[in-house]
RNA sequence: GUGGGCGUAGCUCAGUUGGUGGUAGCCCCGGAUUGUGGCUCCGGAGGUCGUGGGUUCAAGUCCCAUCGCUCACCCCA
């Protein structure tokens, strides 16, 4: 029995790695035109930097990372997410003091044991965003705006709901309504019931209709804003409004990870079955201090690219077939020698080459190269190695010139690299 | 952690009330007269029917177990 990978570890081919290319060089691109740079972080971390960060409780930490003990004990932890590391370099490498304002971006793997489904593996991989040093509400309407754009480039629809979660201060007062205001139903469903002693935030985003029917006169979080965060919201949801990006307030979205402040937000899509969030965050004022750093407030989101793979691999977009320059169609064993040494002479040159090692017929190899999609084929026999020179087709439109192979193979080599490329 | 669905060729899948594994499609290889691709036609290779038990004269088909995949709950990107 062949080994194979992990439940929930996924390979991705050739096929269906050009999919990811195009998220990735679409999410750079515009990452970068938002000036923010990239940062490459390990996967490893110490544990303690995700409990104290994400928080103990949460169904992350309890249930999910991939903690172990190193050889000598200490207990180790693949990242589920990407803003502790972040912010651990952030601090570590003292980039506060390098620039007032940081943003990072890193794209990579994180690791969460769930059961995998659709659009949710244990290895899965995030474009993870953090915005250091500033907690200006127009940034937060910005970076929503940029993930809006990144969606937008790369041709999906996705609506943005956006929510306020308090602060230390005002957040308390609205958790203690909440509670009572939940503590007077009886026939809640299990999960809420469990919940309500956990996070009672939670409970709002139950989807059960029965306690959805009861919740609909909850207390809303942004009734409980205090002056300072009420203001900050408004001014986030004018941002958003100058910049002409539509989204909707979900009072009742919550975010899994304890370290949210203030604004959090959700990119949702309706094509990607149970799985809707394709991109979320939120801010974290205190979450730098809070893992020994300067005081500095900040905010981030992650979009999950296996999900807009899925979002894109079902629009059936024709991503352009990968194409070579030249296939070097060889026959008889000179014309192999001769051939494998150009081969590769080209190559070093800059172009794309291909050719076939076991002296086929010139039919079989034509069939290679039409596979390969060759824009030439350079054909080489006993007679053209006799005269020097060998017969340049042109695979598209069926032309065939003789070409010169005298002298130098970088002389002739670049002429011909120049004629490929600029066909009269 | 809890449920549902599914495991037959490299891939996508047929397989009738149990009666010898499919001329199936794609892919791959070879050929259609001498050194010219895509289309077409012909031929070929490739399978422990996930695994282990059981029932039966006979199991891909029925039963049990087990492993794997998948979708959903939960949670989340």
């Amino acid at each position: 029995m062949a080994v194979k990978a992990l439940k929930g570890f996924k390979d991705i081919i050739p096929g269906e790695v050009e999919t990811w290319q195009l998220i990735e060089a679409t999410a750079r691109d515009i990452l970068h035109r938002f000036g923010c740079n990239e940062i490459k972080v390990p996967i490893l971390e110490k544990t303690k930097l995700f409990k104290r960060s994400i928080g103990e409780t949460t169904d992350i930490v309890e249930k999910e990372m991939y903690t172990f003990p190193d050889r000598n004990g200490s207990s180790l932890t693949m990242r589920p997410e990407g803003t502790a590391p972040v912010l651990r370099a952030y601090i570590e490498n003292g980039l506060h003091a390098a620039k007032p304002i940081q943003k990072l971006y890193t794209i990579g793997p994180m690791f969460r044991h769930e059961r995998p489904q659709k659009g949710r593996l244990r290895q899965f991989h995030q474009v993870s965003v953090e915005v250091v040093g500033t907690d200006l509400p127009r940034v937060d309407a910005e970076l929503m705006a940029m993930a809006a754009l990144i969606l937008e480039e790369l041709g999906l629809a996705a609506s943005l709901e956006i929510n306020s979660l308090g602060c230390p201060k005002c957040r308390p007062a609205f958790n203690k309504a909440l509670l009572d205001f939940i503590t007077g139903f009886d026939d809640l469903c299990d999960d809420c019931l469990r919940r309500r002693n956990t996070n009672p935030l939670r409970v709002l985003d139950c989807k059960s209709a029965n306690c959805q029917a009861h919740y609909k006169d909850a207390p809303s979080i942004l009734d409980h804003l205090c002056a300072g965060c009420d203001e900050h919201f408004s001014a986030v949801k004018g941002g958003l409004d100058l910049l002409g990006v539509s989204y909707t307030v979900n009072s009742f979205m919550v975010r899994g990870l304890d370290y949210y402040t203030r604004t959090t937000f959700e990119l949702l899509t309706n094509d990607l079955g149970a799985q809707s969030a394709i991109g979320a965050g939120g801010r974290y004022d205190g979450l730098v201090a809070q893992l020994g750093g300067p005081k500095v407030p900040g905010i981030g989101f992650a979009m999950g690219m296996e999900r807009l793979a899925l979002l894109l691999n079902q629009q059936e977009d024709v991503l352009a077939d990968p194409e070579i320059d030249l296939f070097i169609a060889a026959l008889g064993p000179a014309a192999q020698d001769e051939g494998f040494k150009m081969c590769h002479a080209l190559r070093a040159l800059g172009l794309s080459v291909a050719m076939d090692y076991q002296d086929r017929s010139l039919k079989n190899q034509m069939k290679q190269a039409g596979k390969a999609k060759a824009r030439f084929v350079l054909i080489l026999g006993d007679e053209e190695l006799a005269n020097a020179q060998a017969v340049l087709r042109n695979m598209e439109s069926h032309d065939q010139q003789d070409v010169a192979l005298g002298g130098d193979i970088k002389a002739w080599g670049l002429e011909l690299a120049n004629r490929l490329f600029d066909p009269e």
